[in-house]
DNA sequence: GAGACAATGTACGAACTAGATAGTTTGGTC
DNA sequence: GACCAAACTATCTAGTTCGTACATTGTCTC
């Protein structure tokens, strides 16, 4: 949409023209909005903090997003495009079913740890009882299409034998989904109350290992369990 | 602690002595606050909406709590204690290894359906970094409990080659814990984006047995899926 | 270069909110 | 029944916080 990179507009000579810069002021917000939501949550979030940390001001919160909850619905947006956007990099076509699998388990794992705040995002939506993401329509659009790709390995895997028939690609979504999202979500209480860093880079790769073993074995037939 | 199990005191008489009852008082403020932090979170809820619920005045509430965090605290710690106590009741002693980790799972899945509001609490101090946990003596020492019951179960089933060795209980707890805790934190957002109401019985049904599954199918030995 | 409208800056206010001040009542003790 | 600490009531306040009114500047079109 934007041919511009740069956050400020310049002239031909190369100087800065100075303000009205409507795109890259609205972006400049939405990026301090969605750090400071993440970070506080909904009410917590301030906008005259938001404002502060703008290169603009609050007047011009107010003037592209109508209001505090407006600016919220549109952090929470622009949190599930970047994520789902992402997520749209994995490929797994070439892969027999279960490395195909491992893959994707393993890529949502990662992905998931490499997006805190988008965790963060999500769980504060439900606090809120998904009322926001409700009124959403953009962000309903990007989720569905996550399970096209899970379905396809899963179809590819009892075609060949390798995994149990009557599985559901949305449950078993749900599935990874929660591991992988409880890794993050988490991480802080667990940690607490068992005396264990789960942020280190040891316990998430045992983690990670154990996530990726749980589905495997959750999917794959018994008697294919030994080979492989 | 206290003998009396009404909230008012009385005279021999039976006619009610209006004020004084310390005890009462208290409770009934972290009862009203409890439900308020959970359904808000530590910045949504308002001092002056709990005190309003209360039977009792704002005043008191800084009397017995001292501040808004040390409300939130003490009903962080009562979430947990409620909790632990309920979890007390599940006993597996008499059953054999594979079954008592099926009631095991059962009994978590169901316990956390049931208890929605502490689900909550810990979301919204996960969301505060485990902070306010962090400051309690309390709570680390209600959990760790936790483990006991399911290392000794891993620990028959593996004596008795039911489940394969290796396997660390602190981590089977973890899986257990985030199916089930998963189950009940993202039902809001991942109910609309997949537009199945993941709340109801039947779907409860089905996840609840997806989730025993997913666990035994994890610890069993590959030889011991058939049987049994 | 005038007119129109989009983008932005400044200052302010009304409502809210955590917490404080000041004083009163109750129940037990000696 | 004098005394006192704990329990309790009523009212006030300093500081926030969201949102707006008003003025100004930039940019595009004809």
């Amino acid at each position: 949409m934007a041919t511009r990179d740069d956050t400020r507009r310049r002239k031909a000579d190369g100087a800065p023209t100075r303000q009205q810069d409507p795109e890259g002021t609205r972006r400049n917000i939405l990026e301090i909005a969605s750090e400071e939501f993440a970070l506080n949550g909904l009410s917590g979030a301030r906008i005259d903090e938001i404002a502060a940390r703008t290169r603009s001001s609050k007047r011009m919160i107010y003037y592209y997003f109508g209001d505090k909850e407006g600016l919220y619905l549109a952090a929470l947006e622009n949190a599930y495009r970047l994520v789902r956007e992402g997520e749209a990099e994995l490929d797994t076509d070439g892969l027999p079913p279960v490395e195909a699998l491992r893959r994707l388990v393993e890529f949502t794992f990662d992905h998931h740890h490499q997006h805190e705040s988008f965790i963060r995002m999500v769980m504060i939506e439900n606090i809120h009882h998904a009322d926001y993401l409700d009124r959403s329509e953009v962000i309903r659009q990007l989720n569905v299409t996550a399970i096209d790709n899970i379905a396809s390995i899963y179809a590819r895997g009892v075609a060949e034998a390798w995994f149990r028939p009557g599985l559901d690609p949305v449950d078993l979504h749900w599935q990874i989904s929660a591991l992988c999202f409880f890794n993050v979500s988490n991480r802080a209480t667990f940690s607490r109350i068992f005396d264990r860093d789960l942020g280190s880079q040891e316990a998430q790769a045992t983690l990670r290992g154990q996530v990726v073993d749980m589905v495997l074995r959750y999917v794959m037939r018994a008697d294919r369990l030994d080979a492989e």
